[in-house]
Order: structure tokens, then C-alpha cells, then sequence
DNA sequence: TCCGCAATATGAACGCTGATAACATCACTC
DNA sequence: GAGTGATGTTATCAGCGTTCATATTGCGGA
């Protein structure tokens, strides 16, 4: 007795309703409330009790839907490389191909990092030990890398080195990564006039112009080096 | 009395030598431990009380020293950050200008965080809240940066536009940051054959050649587009 | 030489965390 | 309607970061 904390519900549902023994949809839930604390309070904050909290249930309710904290941590990632995945495909798809399609995939990828900061750095980032243990979220990684992969071998059709068109690939994905991290550290600080474009525009730009040629190259050269 | 742990001293040290009262040198001491526990047992492991017992101090003891953990760690990285850059230096005094300058730089870059990953990881990661607390760890982080920036600078004199060579720094910059991480992920996973070159050098080989020619192309058209 | 002070170390304590265990409640099937 | 498994609850534990009062020491000034 004498509990003064923990008045919540008795304060939200004053006498009826008595709110359910059982959740009914906890898992769901929780994975929203921990989206939603990780972007409000940051990543410091996100703790597997304030999750239970926010959703309203007891602290080891969660234990029920997630092995540990690493696991919820886990799903949370998941879904975001599953929304960073739609929101690349949806670029590619309304871009014209070319040039501008890679910089609108790399604008689009940055922008959602910047736009999700602590999630983008939790799918990155330490939270997790070790993400083999959930071959779940490498897959939605990759499938959220997909849509790079796929404009450069539709842009590159004639190149012959298959392997050329992987390791460019890697190198906008890599750029594009690279570019989001120190975007959202404010590595990227502004350097230029107000009226530019952002410096990870003109470095794409001049990324995929230069890959342009490069890839071309490639196909003649043939090993020169 | 009673108490089973915490027998440390007395069986390293079994009857002289009684560890003077103060430690004398306790800030290097802890920046070592808490270095040493990184990279050996992971961020996770690396408690603030971890450190004190590595450095066989009291638990309280490291705070006459450091703010708090956020202090011990913003600490660890900007010695990380030192390292990168004088190891970027090294490389790039000894390379030929160039194309291959610049690889090299980037495989020295990638090669710091493969065999520092966990330093890396806190060097760019959630650790810290803000940053901007710490305006030596941005100033070492920038220094860092430079052997990059300063090498463009040296390959492309001729470019009349600076923020060309700015914009293709940041890309460079961003590329090699990007593809530590991908490699420190694992997600740049064994797909080439074993006696090829890793994917990140072939990465950045591509980049670099494609950089000559955008650069190239910069300073001749001007603005086309 | 000795005093006093600042620097540095200690242990206890507080509230929080992730995790586990024992128990309560409910939906659902036979 | 009994029982069983899924899903809640409370109680409890060790460990964490941090603060506090206290203890020990090195050292400069009388």
C-alpha cells in the first residue's frame, strides 16, 4: 500500500472498463511503442520497461512476445529496413532511369535516414550484438539494398562485367550509407550557401556521373590495370 | 567480511605492496581499460564499474576523473579518431598522388574500422547523445577527414571549382565510411571468388576512376545540367 | 617541521535496468 | 465443465550510473 506511483490507468478508465486481462494484440503494440520512444526519447531512453510502460502492461508482460530486449530491438530494425525497402522501390519506380534515378535512390535513402534518425542508427547500429542471430532483419537489409542494385543493372545493361555492375553496387550503396551516417551525426555541416543544394546532392551527382564513365569503361578496357 | 568476490588484489598481490591509496596516473589508466574492454568484450560489456574493476579502483573513483560515462567514452573516441588520422596520414604521405592515393587511403580507412570495429562502432554510434557536448571529438573527427580532403586537393589542382573538390571529399569520405560499416556488418558478405580483391577495394577503384572523369568533366562544362 | 588544503580515493546508498520465477487469469478444446 | 496452454501479474535478483559523506594522501606555505 501507499504505492503512489503507478496511478496510471486507475486515472485513464476512472471506474468502467477495467481493461482486459489479456492485451489482445501486445506484440503489435509494443513494437509500435518502442518505434515511437526510440524517435521521441532516443535510443538511450528505450528501455524494455518504459516499452511495457507506454503499452500499458506489466514490465514482464513482453517476455511473452519478445526473447529479450535484443529481440524486440531486432524486430524494430526489421521493419525499418521494410520501410526504407518500400520507400526505395517507390523511387526507383517513379524515376526516369539514369543518372537521376540513381540520385533520386540516393536522396530518397538519406532522406529517410534523416527523416528517421534514431531508428536509421539503431538498423545500423550497436543495439544489437549480433544481427546474424536474426537472419529476419539481414534479409530485410538486403531487400532494402535491392532497389540500388537493380537501377544500376537496368541502367548498365550492356556492361559485360557482371561483377562491375555488383561492385557499383556496393559503392552507391556504400556512398549512400556513408552520406545518411554523416548526415545524421552533423557531419555534414553547412558549409555552403543557404540557396545550394545539400553537399550530399552534389556528391552523388558527381558520383553517378563519374560511375557513368567509369562503367563504361570498364566493358573496353577489360583489365587494363 | 564474508564477502567471496573482490579477492583480486589479494591474490595478485598476496601480502606486500598494498597498492598506494592513490592510483597516480588513473585517467590514462581508465581510458586504457575501457579502450581494452571494448574492443574485447563489446560495447554492451563496457560498464562505467566494468572500468573501475579493470583499473582496480573503487567503482566512484573514475568520476574524479571523467564527468560520467559519456565522458569516459566521447574520451575513448576521440583517441580513436587521433589514431585514424595519423594512421591516414601515414598512408597518404607514402602513396603516389593519384588514383591510387586515394585507394589507398580508402583501404586504410576501411582497414582502421575492420580491425577496430567495436571503437569504430562508438567512434560513429549511439554512445554518445550529442556530440556537439564534445567539440574535441568533432575536431579530431575532422582531422581525421583531412588526409582525404587535402589528397583531392593535391590529385585536382587544375579543377577550378573548390566546392568540386569539397562535394567529391564529402562523396569520398561518405564512400569509405559507408563501406567500413558494410564491412564491419558483415553484410559486405564472400560473394567474390577468394582470390579476388575484397569488394570494397574494386569499389573503390571504380569510384576513384569515375572521380578523374567527373572532375575532368566539371571544369570544362561548366554547369551543364 | 608541521599544518592545512586540494586532489583523489573509498564504501554505502538510490533509483533504474534486464531478466527470471512463481503465480493468476483467460480462451479454447474435448 | 475440466484441463491446458497462452498470456498476463507481482516479487525478486544482480548489475548499472550516479551521488554523497568520508577517508587518505601529496604538497605548498607558515
Amino acid at each position: 500500500m501507499t504505492k503512489l506511483s503507478r496511478g496510471k490507468s486507475a486515472r485513464k478508465r476512472p471506474v468502467q472498463e477495467p481493461r482486459p486481462y489479456h492485451h489482445g494484440d501486445l506484440r503489435r503494440a509494443l513494437i509500435a511503442a518502442a518505434t515511437e520512444l526510440l524517435e521521441r526519447e532516443g535510443a538511450e531512453a528505450l528501455s524494455f520497461r518504459a516499452v511495457a510502460r507506454t503499452a500499458g502492461v506489466s514490465q514482464s508482460a513482453p517476455y511473452n512476445h519478445f526473447s529479450g530486449k535484443e529481440d524486440l530491438l531486432a524486430t524494430v530494425a526489421e521493419a525499418g529496413f521494410r520501410a526504407l525497402a518500400t520507400s526505395q522501390a517507390e523511387t526507383a519506380a517513379h524515376a526516369h532511369a539514369g543518372e537521376a534515378r540513381m540520385i533520386a535512390l540516393g536522396l530518397d535513402y538519406i532522406g529517410f535516414a534523416a527523416d528517421h534518425p534514431q531508428l536509421y542508427r539503431l538498423m545500423f547500429g550497436v543495439g544489437v550484438a549480433d544481427w546474424h542471430a536474426y537472419p529476419h532483419v539481414s534479409e530485410a537489409k538486403h531487400a532494402s539494398f535491392a532497389p540500388i542494385r537493380a537501377a544500376l543493372a537496368g541502367d548498365f545493361p550492356s556492361t559485360r562485367d557482371a561483377a562491375a555492375i555488383e561492385h557499383a553496387a556496393v559503392a552507391a550503396w556504400g556512398l549512400a550509407h556513408g552520406l545518411a551516417m554523416l548526415r545524421i551525426d552533423g557531419s555534414l555541416a553547412r558549409r555552403d550557401a543557404p540557396d545550394q543544394p545539400p553537399a550530399e546532392e552534389a556528391a552523388l551527382q558527381l558520383f553517378a556521373r563519374g560511375l557513368a564513365h567509369a562503367l563504361a569503361g570498364v566493358g573496353k578496357v577489360e583489365k587494363s590495370s
